[in-house]
DNA sequence: ACCTATTTATAAAA
DNA sequence: TTTTTATAAATAGGT
């Protein structure tokens, strides 16, 4: 298609060769873009030339990735490496775990079970008597756990309150002391002045037990 | 470039484009082939049609591999690095719901249940409880259709063994009959034969309960 | 799948 | 380079 047939052959003039690579990359490129709008195909087209450039066609909305992605398992020829090979089987290893633990998930919580035959359903029930148990005696320790505790709070308590009790006893003897050391005048003096102002912005003893005996 | 011009836009009659598609892509290919002849260009092509069919191109003694290589570095677009970043989270994330069905399932089967609070403790003892009494109630159906069965296999074999039983009435009928009708001097020399042999060889009556009468 | 009128691509020249 | 143009090649529509 040209004033004179060529052969398909390496075009030896450089300067030719670069022509007609020019040309018949536009060429080919135009021609993709056809057939993706007429055909509705998919297509990825990567070109280099001998000086190293490159050009690319790929149809739209279609990431080159995903083109190669298809071509990877159509093709059966690894694009990526093993390591990537290794991902993919991973997933899907673990993906089939997953499933499985899903469902057996569902059967322990009673869902799905209607494919179930009588002696899966005996393990199940079994498995499930099992669990039942072992969390009904964690619950018990739980439970001795709290009776103890207040067993030994409650003690505890006993013993603080006695302790505190013969401590005020201490106390109240020590007051009565100091009661009777005290000035009588200074004390005196204490009483008419609160007599003279409201009750509530009287200095008040710290221990609010002993102000009884003011 | 045929007998009439075409817009380049879907071709809509599915036939049509069906044949366009491969004559195009035939095209693609061979223009493929010629540049990288020509023009020693490097090239990788790829095209699915819309029944999903692969073709693919690629210049000799180049593997795909070493063109998407190029590409990778010269479009700066990164190809399997996203991709394998990709396959590295859903590895993660797959994971991770993997290990928290486990840790349900072990909890479940009342396995790894010392970090348990008391609270947690009484929501799964509610889970298993569900999941056992719907499990109790599926083998009740299957108790149920048992027993039912059990009792239609009794009372179809009650009435089988009761038109058994009629049967054999009619057939003592007959064969009482047939009896009396027989030549009397046959049966003597019946009675004689046999009384000269031994009982295990004498010819024995097809139905052996009518010998009691012989 | 084959045919062929026509369109399209392009080799060579400017 | 790009444009031109004669010609080769591709292909749309028909069989």
């Amino acid at each position: 298609m040209g004033r004179g047939k060529i052969e398909i052959r390496r075009i030896e003039n450089s300067n030719n060769r670069l022509v007609t690579y020019t040309k018949r990359r536009n060429g080919i490129i135009k021609k993709a873009k056809e057939i993706t709008v007429l055909c509705d195909a998919k297509l990825s087209l990567v070109i280099f030339g001998t000086n190293g450039k490159m050009h690319e066609y790929c149809s739209p909305s279609t990431p080159l990735i995903d083109i190669l992605d298809k071509y990877h398992k159509q093709s059966g020829k690894k694009l990526w490496d093993a390591k990537h090979e290794n991902l993919s089987n991973e997933i899907d290893r673990i993906k089939k775990e997953n499933d499985n633990m899903q469902v057996e998930l569902r059967h322990l919580k009673g869902e799905d079970i209607t494919s179930l035959g009588p002696k899966e359903l005996i393990l199940l029930e079994e498995a499930l008597d099992n669990g039942l148990s072992s969390i009904r005696e964690k619950q018990m320790e739980y439970l001795d756990f709290a009776t103890k505790n207040t067993e030994m709070l409650e003690e505890e308590n006993k013993h603080l309150t006695l302790v505190l009790h013969q401590q005020e006893m201490v106390k109240q003897e020590m007051a009565m002391e100091a009661n009777r050391d005290m000035n009588d005048e200074y004390q005196q003096r204490v009483r008419e002045y609160n007599s003279q102002m409201p009750f509530a912005f009287r200095v008040q003893p710290i221990q609010p037990n002993l102000q009884d005996r003011m």
